[in-house]
RNA sequence: GUCCCCGUAGCUCAGAAGGAUAGAGCGUUCGCCUCCUAAGCGAAAGGCCACAGGUUCGAUUCCUGUCGGGGACGCCA
């Protein structure tokens, strides 16, 4: 797809290689490499490049006396006539002003690509592992993952809009500690409710406060979603074994005779299983509400060969690569060394076995950025691994699939185990080399990415929303959207996805539950939405009166410079999905929205006493409403960009806006 | 202590591969509905882009340092 920029760039470029033939020029310019700049005001034309500054060192000449070459350079090579005007302006900029047919050609390319206007082959069809969310199967997704994953699922759409290959991945962390506690916990609701009838179960559920059961673990889930969970399984199949007075959860001699593919472990038993499937099924429905979608659910059991994928034969790829880093002295048993200024710690002296085996993330082969302050924990003292170990596994695996990019979206919490988790790509790296894999570069700290998303601040008319001893934990995703949700259906998830997508991700995010439900300005989504459904009614309005907009109508009626301005905001629009994909950036598409619908409502405000829209004037009419189907057109693409519904009308929303 | 992020209008925040007179919303003040959605528009006021050096034709943007705010440094995940 040809774009507007793409045709003035490529002028540049030819002019850069006449220069090259006049001997002003060492090198022409290639049409990617041409600096393209929509300037601030007005008078400095409708497109500005200051290539001229970049070129004058290699003409050894000065920026302005190049750029006064390129006027008549770019006269020379622009045979459609695209340009009107080309001036010197400043110190060398060079400001370039089109003519009507080519700003229009704008709108022709947006009529060509219709929903396809603003991709492009930026990405060149890299392939990238999106990796987001991955949030631990415990309970319900809170305010904080929503963010993550609605950046994820944004960055996922934009990027493939800008050619990049992109698949979406989340991790189930179903195995650890954790995950046995929470098997453990509900394991506790089972036990309770399971003796009494529905009704009972029903009322035990409801009790205010919630009395946890009897020898209830100390640092088990408290949350009475765990119950709620527990009278589901109970519903769902049958827990008889679980019901043995006899059974307690320490006991695992007595799990692995009612258990037979039992392996021994908290977090291998089949109430835990059922347990953390119940919980990834709530966060599976949470994200479907979000209208969030996963290519790819990897479970972290298959890395430690507990189960795999398709039913091939399980494989340990956590003891393998703990083993294989060991070999290549990347990692040893041994006491973790002490970090610089801290006291080393003066434990018992086990036997070697005995010792956790230790990433060496402190080598000094270990490139700078990437390295640790602290040999890390793979494999602790009892043999069992650590998330760590599991995660190097993880990423090894990605890069093997055949990944040339990995992104993670991150908590900003996690950003102390970045360079961590590079340093590890890096070092297995190193490792195939030394085992002669011919790949072996595909490994390397800088093939992955890592974006850290800051805290969700929930806020309702301005105050803080209290919350437990850690912030965010305490209200989930559901609840939010929810009470976001007024009488439009889908308006939660358009609120929360786009307001979400209003702040870079490592900006922290003020949430205003209140305005989250406005209708006016301090609300984005409704002010877009608004822009939409006010361009569609002008067509439906127009359609009414037999002034059906047809494809392929002049569009020389369109001389009002609000006009022009216009298309030229319609022109930049594969720029800022472009710019959006490369710096991992989709606010911008939130932005650029926000900046369309408030030109089109300046105009449309400007113009509806004398000069509307629908005239009587036939041509002119049919080139407005070309203009505003184009305009249309861009501003669903960018909502479709966000997640976000672009609605053609928009029903009164006050009765849902009254509160409380 | 080590490391990371952030300091832009009264408030919440955009912007910057180094460029011309730094933007938006909210809030404040003043206007605009006989009319395709006033869920809107127009105008005014509001800034030493934290501070100090450096790099250069040019720095709010890049580098270093200082100050201020937040965060990370588990055999948790």
């Amino acid at each position: 797809m040809t774009t507007l920029y793409q045709r003035i760039r490529t002028l540049l470029s030819q002019a850069s290689t006449l220069a090259v033939e006049r001997g002003v020029l060492p090198e022409p310019v290639a049409v990617d490499d041409v600096p393209l700049d929509r300037p601030r005001q007005a008078s400095h034309g409708d497109l500005a490049t200051n290539l001229c500054f970049q070129l004058a060192k290699a003409a050894k000449s000065n920026p302005r006396a190049l750029a006064e070459q390129f006027v008549a350079l770019v006269k020379e090579v622009d045979h459609e006539g695209w340009i009107s005007a080309a001036e010197v302006a400043g110190p060398g900029f060079l400001n370039l002003r089109l003519s009507p047919a080519g700003w229009q050609s704008a709108l022709d390319d947006v009529r060509r690509e219709s929903t396809g206007y603003g991709q492009s082959e930026v990405g060149a069809g890299q392939r990238v592992l999106l990796e987001f969310v991955s949030a631990n199967p415990t309970g319900p997704m809170h305010v904080g993952h929503g963010r993550g994953a609605v950046l994820g699922d944004a960055l996922a759409r934009v990027m493939r809009a800008a050619g990049y290959r992109v698949e979406t991945e989340y991790y189930i962390n179903n195995v650890g500690n954790q995950v046995s506690k929470l098997g453990e916990s509900v394991w506790h609701w089972l036990r309770t409710l399971a003796p009494l009838n529905e009704a009972e179960r029903a009322e035990r559920l409801v009790e205010e406060p919630l009395r946890l059961p009897e020898g209830f673990p100390e640092d088990g889930y408290r949350g009475r979603y765990i119950a709620e969970a527990a009278a589901e399984l109970l519903v769902d199949g049958t827990w008889d074994h679980a019901l043995d007075p006899a059974a307690t959860w320490a006991d695992d001699t007595w799990w692995a005779q009612r258990e037979p593919a039992f392996l021994g472990r908290g977090d291998d038993r089949a109430v835990t299983k059922a347990a953390w499937r119940k919980m990834l099924q709530r966060i599976q429905a949470d994200l479907a509400v979000l209208d969030i979608r996963f290519d790819r659910w990897f479970s972290e059991r298959w890395l430690h060969g507990l189960e795999s994928p398709e039913g091939g034969l399980p494989v340990d790829a956590v003891g393998a690569v703990c083993q294989r880093l060991q070999m290549a002295d990347w990692a040893y048993r041994g006491e973790p060394a002490a970090v610089e200024g801290e006291a080393p710690d003066a434990d018992e002296e086990g036997d070697k076995a005995a010792q956790p085996l230790l990433f060496r993330g402190t080598s000094e082969e270990m490139p700078k950025p990437f390295r640790d302050g602290k040999d890390r924990v793979m494999l602790r003292g009892d043999g069992r691994p650590t998330y760590f170990a599991a995660d190097i596994a993880y990423h090894d695996d990605k890069l093997a699939r055949g990944y040339d990019h990995l992104v993670n979206i991150l908590g900003a919490d996690h950003h102390g185990y970045v360079s961590r988790l590079k340093g590890v790509l890096h070092a297995l790296g190193d490792l195939r080399r030394k085992e002669g894999d011919a790949l072996a570069d595909r490994w390397s700290g800088d093939r992955l990415e890592v974006l850290l998303v800051q805290m969700v601040a929930l806020l309702r008319d301005g105050k803080p929303v209290p919350m437990g001893k850690r912030s965010g934990e305490f209200v989930t995703l559901r609840e939010v959207v929810d009470e976001v949700t007024t009488a439009e259906p889908g308006s939660g998830r358009d609120s929360v996805r786009f307001i979400f997508l209003t702040r870079k991700a490592d900006a922290q995010l003020d949430f205003d539950l209140e305005v989250a439900r406005r209708t006016t300005m301090d609300n984005p989504v409704y002010y877009v939405q608004y822009g939409h459904a006010r361009l569609a009614s002008i067509l439906v309005r127009a359609a009414e009166g037999g002034q059906t907009y047809a494809p392929g109508t002049a569009l020389d009626a369109l001389q009002l410079d609000d006009e022009r301005e216009l298309g030229m905001l319609i022109a930049e629009f594969p720029e800022v999905v472009a710019r959006a994909a490369r710096g991992r950036e989709p606010h911008l598409i939130a932005y650029y929205l926000m900046e369309a619908c408030r030109a089109f409502h300046g105009y449309y405000s400007r113009h509806k006493a004398d000069d509307r829209v629908i005239t009587d004037d036939r041509a002119k009419t049919q080139a407005r409403l070309a203009m505003v189907a184009a305009l249309k057109q861009v501003i669903a693409n960018g909502l479709a960009l966000l997640g976000v519904t672009a609605p053609e009308r928009m029903v009164s929303l006050q009765e849902g806006v009254t509160e409380e």
